[in-house]
DNA sequence: TCAATGGATCGAAGTTTGTCGATGGGCCCG
DNA sequence: CGGGCCCATCGACAAACTTCGATCCATTGA
């Protein structure tokens, strides 16, 4: 991926880089802010790994937060397009959206594996 | 991955969730947040494509932003060991960490592809 | 030796983020 | 129908982040 060090530099002209996608690099940035917290991390790994549909209440035992943070969390998890929900009765169930695009699955895969 | 729904519910219990270390999640979010800027993004893509090792002022070029505001993001890359540098006369080289543990380097792949 | 270049660091300003308590709305059971 | 449970939303606040201009240090070509 790398060659060896030695460039020619000349003082004053800088060099030229490969190009880089804007609108990929905020979109992608987007994606990855929704999972750079470590308490949205662990409620989408509960998410991942669950057999059952998760409600906001199961994560006050484990997480040490408020129920609206809890829910704050989860509506960013939702925003990124990575957690769906179905209300049922007086519960909201969450789980990981099932139409996950093929790149961002392989990408939690990879991340929470 | 996810059963169906229905599950036995009883207000006022609510249910256990699978285990989620929190030093993974704390680690692994730090990794994400030192990505999850689409500027930093742009220049850790930059660096993986690159063919050879490259400098702060040659992304003055293309980031539109100022030389303190990239040296800043580049120190940010460094800490989460993301990149390395090396100096040689007037010019700092950075480049992808060579060391790159293998999952942080499927991951990274994983998003730049 | 000096001026110019590459880059780090500092201090400040403005924005975003994480968190909470209070509140309100929907839904069920008694 | 009324009280209790689940959850979303709101407003507030502190902490963290992004960005900049100004400055400083190191290096080197003239």
């Amino acid at each position: 991926m790398l060659k060896e060090l030695p460039v020619f530099r000349q003082r004053g002209t800088c060099c030229e880089l490969p190009e880089v996608d804007p609108n990929w690099a905020q979109s992608t940035s987007d994606l990855l802010k929704a999972l750079a917290d470590p308490n949205r991390l662990a409620m989408l790994a509960a998410l991942w790994k669950a057999e059952a549909p998760v409600c906001i209440c199961d994560f006050t035992g484990s997480l040490d937060l408020s129920q609206p943070t809890i829910s704050h969390h989860m509506g960013k998890l939702r925003e990124a397009g990575l957690v769906e929900s179905e209300k049922k009765g007086i519960w909201i169930y969450y789980r990981v959206r099932r139409d996950l695009p093929a790149a961002t699955r392989e990408l939690v895969a990879q991340i929470i594996g």
